[in-house]
DNA sequence: GTTCCTGCAAATCCTTTGCAAGTTC
DNA sequence: GAACTTGCAAAGGATTTGCAGGAAC
C-alpha cells in the first residue's frame, strides 16, 4: 500500500492500538487510510464502497467497528443526521457545527466564537457541565435555492 | 372524557383534521388529550403508556400516527435524541433549544436570542435559507454534576 | 499458542407499511 | 355506503452482536 501521508494521524491510531492491546490489520489500515484522504462527511456506506475499491474483501461490520475506533482514538467524530450517522476527521481541527441543505444533501461547516461562548455562558447559569453538543441547520443551499423547482433528493 | 382544557389547540386539531377530510376518533382524542396535559419531552414509548392507562386498546402504531398528524398541524414538535425521537408541545411556544443530561436524561429548554440572530447573519452570508434547525447541548446537569460518582442511566 | 479480527448471518431497535376489520361521516 | 382509522403482524433501515474461522502478536 502506497503511503498517502497523513503520518501523524496514522501514528495516532498505531498508538490507540497498542495502548488497547488491540492489533493493526489490513482492512484497519485501508479504512483509515480512506477515510484519511476523503475531505467529505461520509456516510458508512459511502466509507465502505470506497473502501471497497481496494480490497473488495472488507464488510460493512469491519467498517462500522473500525469507525468506533477511530472515533475513539480522537480521529474521526460523528454526526447523527436524520435516521443515519456520518462521520468526519477530527484530528486537530477546529470545533464547528453544520449547515445541510435539505436539497442537495450538501454539508457546510461553520464556526462562531461567540455562539460558543454564549453556550458557555447559559450553562453556567444553569450549573450544567457541557460536554459535547450539536448544532446542525438546516435549510436550502445556496445553489439549491436559486433553483427551487428541483424535486428534493433529501440525501 | 372529562374536559381538561386546552380548549384552542383542540380546536386547531379539529381544524386540521377538517381541512384534510380526516376523522376524529376517540384514540387521537385521547392521545392529542394526554399529550397536551404532560409537560415533558415524550418518547413514543412513554405517551403510549401514559395513553394506555386510559384506554388499554391503544396501539403503537396509533400513537405514531397521530404524532404525525400533531406535528403537521403545529401542536407537537419532534426532537431528535440518541436513536429515539421525543416530542413536545409546540403551539404557541417560543423556539427554544435543549440541554439534556447525560447521566440522568432530563432535558432542560433554553432560548437565546442572540445565538439565533448569529446564525441567521452566517447563513445569510453563505446565501443558505434556513427552514429549521436542532441545537442540542449535551452533558451533566447540575444535579447530576453534583454527584458524579453514579452510574449513567442514558436516557 | 493465545488473543484479537473478520465477515457472515441473525438479532435488535425504532419506525413504517400492508391489510382486514371496525368507525365516522 | 364511501372513506377513513385501527391494531396486528410483517417489513424496513441502520446498527450491533454471536460465532467459527483466520490473522497478528
Amino acid at each position: 500500500m502506497k503511503d498517502h501521508g497523513h503520518r501523524e494521524e496514522k501514528e495516532v491510531f498505531a498508538a490507540y492500538l497498542a495502548t488497547n492491546h488491540l492489533k493493526r490489520s489490513e482492512q484497519r489500515e485501508a479504512i483509515l487510510d480512506v477515510f484519511l484522504r476523503s475531505e467529505r462527511h461520509l456516510s458508512v456506506d459511502d466509507l465502505l464502497q470506497l473502501v471497497q475499491k481496494r480490497r473488495a474483501d472488507v464488510g460493512r461490520t469491519t467498517v462500522y467497528r473500525t469507525l468506533k475506533l477511530l472515533q475513539a482514538s480522537g480521529l474521526a467524530q460523528e454526526l447523527v443526521l436524520d435516521g443515519q450517522s456520518r462521520f468526519e476527521r477530527d484530528y486537530k481541527r477546529q470545533h464547528h457545527d453544520h449547515f445541510i441543505c435539505n436539497l442537495c444533501g450538501e454539508i457546510f461547516e461553520f464556526a462562531d466564537a461567540d455562539i460558543e461562548r454564549i453556550q458557555d455562558e447559559i450553562a453556567a447559569d444553569i450549573g450544567f457541565v457541557i460536554q459535547g453538543h450539536r448544532h446542525q441547520i438546516y435549510g436550502a443551499c445556496r445553489a439549491c435555492a436559486a433553483r427551487p423547482q428541483r424535486a428534493a433528493a433529501r440525501r
